[in-house]
DNA sequence: GCCGTTTTCGGCCCGACTGTTTTCAGTCG
């Protein structure tokens, strides 16, 4: 069972238990725990069956035992029980916005409602207002919660790529208001996260209602609220929510640092607070004992007065970011500006849209010391495969243009993006792979091999002596394709033991590795390399979220290897370290 | 159900908003 399935199954008992009336308490750690095995990056259900699901925060001595009944029998015996009590269709009411367990529980109870179906044929014959406690108003925000549901399916989240442009578009108009003071973009834009609900700024303002006006009239809106004293808010036309909250100074610190979240990083921020006898709010740090208030201009102090460093947005996310903020232990984190040459790009050669010479002028432009050129190989499918005289010509044209070139500051590598087939071998033979200054090696075909077969074919190509890099690992595509059935955890102790690098492919649409298993591996020891498998100069750009997926993963540029010179890089490959005997 | 800088028992984050109420429960972020 994978992680998810197992964290579905918690979750749902979670709300079943919340359906029943049980505690708060009790279904907020179901929650908490689902929550908690959905991020782990390793298997919970291996962990489980080892008797160790414990060593997860949240999960104790009877989640360890559940989960273990979930393996075994496919099912949760309290979960069975609860079902039978009331229909499981009954939680997906509890999911629609607005409706929650109790409301849930009182419809089904008074009349008999226990699927969504039921709920807009009772909201419709204007029976939910017969309940004590509910209204027509209630009755109509049902029906208009459940025509958003059937028209966008689930509550749409946008991949940061198309959220963090319209941010900064409007936190740059905003900048340029002569009411503006400061404005910053909050929430999981600013935590950099793979997709975002809504966007989030903060601001102060000499003149607030300007600053609103000039969010609510922004050519960007499609939608607007009043321009108002605390703020304003609007719908772009690409859909996308927009809440601009503006606050005096004094307490700017505060409120950024509330909606940056997350969500489970404040709880846990706010825990260990009331230990200190302090209350969080986005308000300010209250003295329980006096009442006295402090509010801060920056986050800063807000994490010193709780003891803690500093902690960047992107490790918000409460995995274990607050123990160590607290015992000094953050890593000092990699940066865009770190990063000193990308290892995965495409040209006109493959299926990219731009020249060797356009991607090399590109990748110098942008500072770089070093560009990978690796094109697809022979037996990549949609008419964009290189043969092997075609990659042995482009091997020429290479080494001619590093000497017109003529610099020691910028060179370009010529690679390749070589397919690994199904048996673990690659798409060129070694003769000509030799040739190449680097190869990744990335699988693009029957991705539905069993997991253990698929795990064995990225661990052969990690033994290749040619092999420099692991492209894509897991395949995945944000929101459109689940990634492989592939031991994540194994090809990083591959990778580490063989000298392989993986990658973090920053194409906004992969992410992947992602977070936890870039953090794994890392962990594991083996070398990441942050890429963007850019298909033309315009997204040579997208770094920036390979960079912030390796931030979120807590790297260092130590653990990033293409934060090297040339020549630092290059005697980390493989290749080299075998040539110099340290294999 | 989990967990320990006060705890193996008794706590468990904070505030805004909404709609329905005459003082608040439920939901959300």
């Amino acid at each position: 069972m994978t992680n998810a399935e197992i964290a579905a199954a918690l979750s749902e008992l979670g709300t079943l238990y919340e359906l029943d009336g049980a505690v708060r308490y009790r279904v907020n750690a179901y929650k908490e725990a689902a929550r908690v095995i959905r991020q782990s990056p390793i298997s919970v259900e291996e962990l489980a069956r080892a008797g160790r699901a414990t060593d997860l925060p949240g999960v104790g001595k009877t989640l360890q035992e559940k989960i273990v009944t979930l393996l075994e029998t496919g099912a949760i015996p309290s979960a069975e029980k609860l079902k039978a009590k009331f229909p499981a269709s009954l939680v997906e009411v509890t999911r629609l916005p607005g409706v929650g367990a109790k409301t849930a529980r009182r419809l089904f109870d008074e009349l008999g409602i226990a699927t969504l179906e039921d709920l807009r044929a009772a909201a419709e014959a204007e029976r939910i207002r017969n309940v004590r406690g509910l209204g027509e108003k209630f009755e109509e925000s049902v029906l208009a919660a459940l025509d958003r549901l059937s028209e966008e399916g689930a509550p749409g989240r946008v991949l940061l790529s198309h959220a963090l442009p319209v941010a900064l578009e409007l936190a740059e108009a905003l900048r340029e208001n002569p009411a503006c003071d400061a404005v910053t973009i909050a929430g999981s834009a600013r935590r950099m996260t793979e997709t975002c609900k809504d966007i989030d700024l903060i601001a102060t303002a000499t003149d607030p209602v300007a600053l609103s006006s000039a969010l609510v009239e922004h050519p960007l809106a499609a939608q607007a609220s009043s321009a108002r004293e605390s703020g304003g808010k609007i719908v772009t036309h690409t859909g996308i929510s927009v809440d601009l909250r503006i606050v005096p100074p004094e307490a700017y610190g505060n409120l950024l640092q509330h909606f940056t979240g997350s969500a489970a990083h404040n709880i846990a921020l706010r825990e260990r607070a009331v230990k200190m006898g302090l209350s969080v709010s986005e308000h300010g740090i209250a003295d329980v004992e006096t009442g006295d208030v402090a509010r801060y201009r920056t986050e800063e102090e807000i994490y010193e007065r709780l003891g803690l460093a500093y902690i960047e947005p992107e490790l918000r996310e409460n995995t274990g970011e607050i123990g160590a903020a607290a015992d000094g232990e953050l890593p000092e984190l990699v940066e865009r500006t770190d990063i000193r040459g990308d290892l995965h790009c495409h040209t006109t050669l493959s299926d990219g849209r731009n020249s060797l010479e356009q991607m090399a002028e590109a990748a110098r432009a942008r500072g770089y010391a070093y560009l990978a050129v690796t094109d697809h190989s022979a037996s990549h499918g949609f008419g964009n495969h290189v043969t092997r005289e075609e990659l042995a010509k482009r091997i020429e044209e290479i080494r001619a243009l590093n000497a017109n070139l003529g610099t020691k500051r910028f060179r370009v590598l010529a690679g390749s993006e070589v397919n690994i087939h199904t048996d673990g071998s690659l798409d060129y033979d070694d003769e000509l792979l030799a040739e190449l200054d680097w190869v990744i090696a990335s699988i693009h075909t029957s991705f539905r091999m069993k997991p253990k077969e698929l795990t064995a074919r990225a661990v052969a190509a990690c033994e290749h002596p040619l092999v420099d890099c692991i492209g894509h690992l897991t395949g995945r595509m944000i929101g459109r394709r689940e990634p492989y059935d592939i031991d994540v955890e194994a090809v990083a102790e591959a990778a580490a033991r063989t000298g392989t690098m993986l990658e973090i492919n920053g194409n906004p649409n992969r992410r992947d590795l992602n977070e936890r298993n870039a953090r794994l591996a890392a962990g594991i020891g083996a070398m990441i390399c942050v890429n963007t498998d850019a298909h033309g100069t315009d997204t040579l750009t997208n770094i920036v979220y390979g960079v912030a997926t390796a931030r979120r993963a807590w790297l260092t540029a130590d653990q990033v290897a293409n934060t090297r010179s040339w020549r630092d890089f290059s005697r980390l490959r493989k290749r080299t370290r075998a040539n110099q005997g340290l294999q």
